[in-house]
DNA sequence: GCTAGATATTTAATATATTAAACATCCACC
DNA sequence: GGTGGATGTTTAATATATTAAATATCTAGC
């Protein structure tokens, strides 16, 4: 029979835990977590953008979400204001406090990222991500 | 700058939802967690195991294998015996009710598992778990 | 204009992730 | 043979994941 360690979803999870390890100690340093700072990046790149669209485009569902903005708004990472057209959905948007602090961290963030592609090899990456994408796409 | 949809950290999410939207039918039906089912899975191939050591393969922190644990003794999944000969450390080990049940319901996962590499592609498959395994063992 | 069903968000309940700290045991060394 | 540091496990505190259900709003159709 097929071997514990010979499965997809554990080899995607191992994988992830060592890439994450490159930023890690950034995150750490600026006290957010993994997913604040996705959140933050996401806000940072589509500008105003619906709760559920954040939700989907992170790849977090929604009562994690609530939680999670709740505490970013609390430190004022992230402002909310309804819909005008639609009172069912929040718009969600960065402080100018949160966008400054972007600008200022991300390039930290970008020279980890080019270490990590240069260890692991550009081309490698770049199949390396065409897989990722197709896997991603799959239909159960 | 580097988009956000270019993250490698967001593409292994990505790509281990949607390999996980494979089994999550299964787990639902046994009511088992995928962490669960991944300790289950380890300790059957593993036999014996001291809880750092399960927690190493799993790749789940102690503190949440502890809770883990727990819930899975409470279901008479695990037992657990101390070390004789190091009394830190804790044994653990399928019951006989556990080893029958994952004789049952592997076939279950084993034939999903083939659904999805066949649709994936076998060959596809083997590349994308070699560069996975490289990945998990980059240095940060 | 009202109502049934659809959609967006939140709440609730339980499980897991993460970090730090407590606790127990071991081991090397004096 | 007692002690300080190292190691294995658990506890505690907070954040996130997951599923179901509650709320609020919208929309189509009558």
């Amino acid at each position: 029979m097929r071997k514990f360690d010979d499965s997809l979803p554990l080899k995607l999870l191992k994988a992830r835990e060592a890439a994450l390890n490159y930023f890690r100690p950034i995150l750490k340093e600026i006290s957010l977590t993994e997913q604040q700072w996705r959140i933050i990046r996401a806000l940072n790149e589509f500008g105003p953008l619906e709760s559920k669209k954040l939700a989907e485009c992170c790849c977090i569902l929604s009562p994690s979400l609530t939680g999670i903005i709740k505490r970013l708004e609390q430190q004022n990472f992230i402002q909310r204001q309804k819909s005008s057209d639609d009172q069912r959905r929040v718009l969600l948007s960065l402080t100018d406090h949160a966008q400054k602090f972007f600008d200022e961290v991300s390039p930290r963030f970008e020279e980890r990222y080019s270490k990590m592609t240069e260890r692991f090899g550009e081309k490698k990456m770049q199949e390396f991500k065409e897989l990722l994408t197709l896997m991603a796409n799959v239909e159960p």
